[in-house]
DNA sequence: CTGAAAGCGCTTACAG
DNA sequence: CTGAAAGCGCTTACAG
């Protein structure tokens, strides 16, 4: 038991095995064990089969802290957020590190407040570690680090996060979502939608304002009123149903900036035996599953694909580290409309 | 511009300073230098100091891949999850890689599902980067890994997830933590206090449960019925809260077993005209704020404290990567009640 | 086709 | 109190 508990918890007694053993098990020396086991130079098919045969049988592990301090690459990359919430970074960690794994490159999470002290720290480990590369991430497109980068060294990609000029950054394509969802809308025969979304001072917001008119005006529709534009909870959703119920005229449809909103609203309606879609159809932003799929009923909202964002940025920051040429400035990618049954769509 | 552009994206042209350009400035040999940096060795304040000055003028920051491969320590440490929604894992992790920042240690975020293959290809990567140790989380305490670690030759911890015999692992003391809101119900003067739950196979529920049973027997009061187990989800709370209240004795209180059924009971009893708290006071359990502080009245719940949970986890294994002797079994962690209005409290 | 040797940037016995 | 030298585990010119 001892001896288990030992096993268990510590390296000692474990020695592992290194090209050295390979190279002596395989009678050649550790250059061609080391080429046969990268797959470079060029030798007889029989020899590099013998290193592998070797290598396999010793579980052979290539060490890449020693592979890194040769090569001047870590394989490694840093992602720092600001969101201990995880609700955008928790994705497109998940996306970035799944198309990393498969490049042999592993992912530092380094999650804390975005303020100078713990920035610098946290940029600190990630020089010390020699990443090859850095993933910042945040909570708003039109916010970046509170402090202007040092010199790095390395290549930045910025994700969900505004970035300095003449860098690479990943953003949803906010625009063309809102106008998706607000042409789905649209073309379900609605006529009178209104617009209630998040603040004044978030990008987000102002982008989904414009998509919906673009998408309005598209149609021939006048906007249901303004959008009406305050925090992104629930309670504003909830509030603002009831506000625009006892103002009189009614919508037969609302694009809600984002799934809090919309569940606030959805929530609202319920109370007030407003029924949802045929009264007044819903759509949200976000695809928020836990609450998109807890509405009643479903929510049809839109995706971001931030699993995909997370993944793109991965690989262009592999194409910098490999120096090869990434065109500066910010990518849009494509959001995606998940049709549930608050639009009033059939989905059979 | 295209200057700015090839600053912002790669490393060309950026060298790093060494050890040996702070020993060659400070005009000593690299031996009394690592030693300076380090506060090893004994030697006069004043020249540590002097390479200390030299360190900070050329902006030096130590390879810790370097240091890695000489004293077999590479400070990372991997964190493999299986969590892709985020729910669980990233407050662990924000707990755990801030206190292992503190300590120059940084953490390596490995996501993705537990299936052989994908655990396989994940696991090598870990062993490749030489992490010190691992931090394995799940979604749930009954469950681990579908497979038998391999032996991996360094120390392992189990946060969140059920581990091997003879493993260290954390969990929250679900049982006392059920105890606690039980009892907060029953001091308030609730006396038909109701169950709602999760699924029967989850081993959460049943230590929820029993604690529920065990406050109730503590107060003198008999359980109002039995826990009704299912799903985790908004829509069993709502439709067992209908089925409740058209049963006919209603109970004044429940206590629900995660947040989300807590949030679908009040749903339903907003809608049907029962007042919570005045009629029927509800705790709910996760603390997920998104949804305990949207809910109409604001939920009291429990909060498992998972942040503690990743920096005890993260210190035990600093621990037994350093050679010193750790207990094994399960650790269960105490958790608290965070009081707001649903449970009828005087909150002033 | 294969190998001996140098070197990546550190730490740490060992010797003074 | 200080330093020259060996070595961690690899890769890669260089030479045959």
């Amino acid at each position: 038991m001892a001896d288990r508990n030992a096993k268990l918890q510590s390296a000692s007694a474990y020695q592992r095995s290194t090209i050295r053993d390979v190279a002596t098990k395989a009678g050649v020396s550790v250059t061609t064990a080391s080429r046969a086991l990268n797959g470079t130079g060029r030798m007889s098919e029989e020899t590099r089969e013998r290193v592998r045969a070797a290598a396999a049988e010793l579980d052979y592990r290539p060490n890449s802290i020693a592979r890194g301090l040769v090569q001047q690459r870590s394989f490694t990359l840093g992602l720092l957020t600001n969101d201990t919430y995880g609700r955008f970074t928790l994705p497109v960690a998940a996306g970035l590190s799944a198309a990393m794994a498969d490049r042999g490159v592993s992912v530092f999470l380094s999650a804390g407040k975005y303020e100078p002290e713990s920035l610098k720290l946290n940029l600190g480990a990630m020089e010390e570690k020699r990443v090859d590369g850095l993933v910042i991430t945040g909570k708003r497109i039109d916010r970046g680090l509170p402090i202007d980068l040092p010199p790095l060294g390395m290549p930045v990609v910025y994700v969900y996060a505004s970035a300095p000029e003449g860098a690479v950054s990943f953003v949803p394509d906010d625009i063309n979502a809102a106008k998706d969802a607000v042409r789905h809308l649209a073309g379900l025969g609605r006529r009178k939608i209104a617009h209630i979304t998040g603040p004044l001072d978030f990008k987000a917001a102002h982008l989904r304002e414009a998509g919906w008119r673009a998408a309005l005006a598209e149609a021939g529709l006048e906007p249901f009123g303004e959008a009406i534009f305050s925090a992104w909870t629930e309670a504003h959703g909830y509030d603002t149903a009831h506000a625009l119920i006892e103002a009189g005229e009614r919508p037969d449809a609302i694009f809600c900036g984002n799934d809090q909103i919309a569940r606030g609203v959805i929530d609202a309606f319920a109370l007030m035996g407003i029924r949802v879609p045929d009264d007044i159809a819903i759509v949200g932003f976000d695809n928020w599953e836990v609450f998109a799929k807890a509405t009643r009923p479903p929510l049809t909202t839109v995706d971001m694909g931030l699993p995909g964002l997370g993944r793109s940025a991965g690989l262009a920051l592999l194409d910098m580290i490999d120096g090869k040429p990434v065109e500066p400035g910010a990518r849009e990618t494509p959001c995606r409309l998940v049709v549930r049954q608050s639009c009033g769509a059939k989905t059979d």
